[in-house]
DNA sequence: ACTCAATGCGCAACCTTATGCAAGAATATA
DNA sequence: TATATTCTTGCATAAGGTTGCGCATTGAGT
């Protein structure tokens, strides 16, 4: 009879959540995270599985966010795989874990150039409140999380590309010459030890390239599914990474190769 | 509050808060927590839960609170977003009327410039879709809402500042001059014959200044109100105008003055 | 002054809703 | 295909709500 132990007693009752606060609080983290588990939510709000399914019904019936397998994920996420949206959910615990150990590597003074991806737009998100902290960006959505919440924001110029939701091209450059940070928090499409980071777009290469030379420390936020793959264009080659910040799924050989040249391999 | 212990008893009844006193309360505690649940208002107020449900319906009526399952929350919770928006929305229609007009003055293939500002923001709304146009803006607001969404985007860098939500300072200068648009849509905080375009903010203003010597022509979106006054800092000297799209509150005289200057004038 | 209806409030029996739980079906991942 | 999640469904329960009634206070009529 556990139950009547977790819910039974007054004081329970009192701290819960009316149900439109509770609903309301799901659609925030929801909005703030891109997509959240369920599991994840009954443990926040402290109330069953069994229930937050039925907020979360709720809410997708009223078009706030979108119900899919395991969790739910913001409106505004683009469904371009066709399994994209559970991966979107299961991915967005595992970037915040890597953020939030990113995190740990800033001091509060720092200047910090944030880069384009989703993991480092979750580093953004945690930096509310940093306002000693000088942040440099070329991705929309991190400018946009950042703006007036804390730090002092610089934004890079630029073209705006549409994939990756940052500004890139030639005419980044005068702005990144003219400007050095202290840590630069880098993304990346894919990791190999031959061609190091790689990128589709070469003008977003160029960019990437170019913001990690103003670096004192590169810091370089990849899931280990990364690791081992390639694509297109370079975008900085692997003596150029100073740490690497990763999930816990990467192998024991890689974590060895990498930390023979230099690189500080941190699994969140 | 001696009073909620005491007014258990009858006696004591002259001690406890008439009835559209307790409302207020009731309205007033809802209102600045968000919500309340019915046993707290209970304990606050002394009264017996059935009480507090009778004003709750009372007040739920009367449109003054939200009444769920539990208590009540607060009419104004709505998931809103920004402040930003909210300031968007008010004049909306008269800004809505002026960035229409301003619309009709651009090509399809154009270069724009969008500056910052509520109403200029208003044509960056309605340029979605235009596919073949270039959009070039230092507003963040702006970029959002042209992200992905039809025009060419192109940031221009530099600090952002939180009173206008727009990139301005000395870094976003090496982009600025490098560039050439073909019209350039500007907003302003006071406007005069005298000081021409003035702005609270030197960074600002320098930026702005600088903005709309890169245009061939230089359309400025100012309703009525603004003609007359005149700010801290320099923006950009009247002749620097070609077209000004205003409201219809713009008296006959400003006009002329206007005209005179070679300024052509639209009333939306 | 006294009655009496009107009002406001509290109480308690009874109904409704929200939540939790668990077993089997459905779905994803290996 | 096998296996592990996750979802659905039905039901149990407690928190919340509704209704009817009684008591006290008040103010007007007689």
């Amino acid at each position: 009879m556990t139950w009547s132990v977790l819910s039974g007693s007054a004081t329970d009752a009192a701290l819960r959540d009316l149900a439109p606060q509770r609903r309301q609080r799901i659609r925030s983290i929801v909005e703030s995270r891109g997509a959240a588990r369920l599991d994840e939510l009954s443990t926040i709000l402290g109330v069953s599985q069994a229930t937050v399914r039925r907020d979360l019904d709720e809410l997708a019936a009223d078009g706030a966010v979108r119900r899919v397998h395991g969790g739910a994920v913001a409106i505004g996420e683009r469904p371009s795989e066709p399994h994209f949206d559970v991966k979107a959910v299961e991915a967005a615990a595992e970037k915040e874990r890597i953020a939030a150990r990113a995190l740990e590597l800033l001091a509060p003074d720092d200047t910090v150039y944030l880069d384009s991806g989703t993991t480092v737009l979750a580093v953004a998100r945690m930096l509310r409140g940093w306002d000693r902290l000088t942040a440099v960006t070329n991705s929309l959505p991190a400018a946009t999380e950042l703006a007036g919440r804390g730090p002092r924001l610089i934004v890079v110029g630029g073209e705006f590309r549409e994939r990756s939701r940052a500004l890139v091209g030639p005419l980044t450059h005068p702005l990144l010459e003219s400007i050095h940070v202290d840590r630069a928090l880098m993304g990346t499409y894919a990791l190999s030890l031959e061609e190091g980071m790689t990128t589709t777009d070469p003008a977003e290469a160029s960019t990437k390239e170019l913001a990690l030379s103003r670096a004192r420390e590169v810091i370089l936020l990849a899931d280990s599914r990364k690791f081992g793959t390639s694509s297109l264009v370079g975008a900085g080659r692997l003596d150029a990474i100073d740490v690497l910040v990763t999930d816990d799924g990467i192998d024991a050989g890689a974590v060895r190769d990498l930390e023979q040249r230099g690189i500080r391999v941190i699994k969140a």
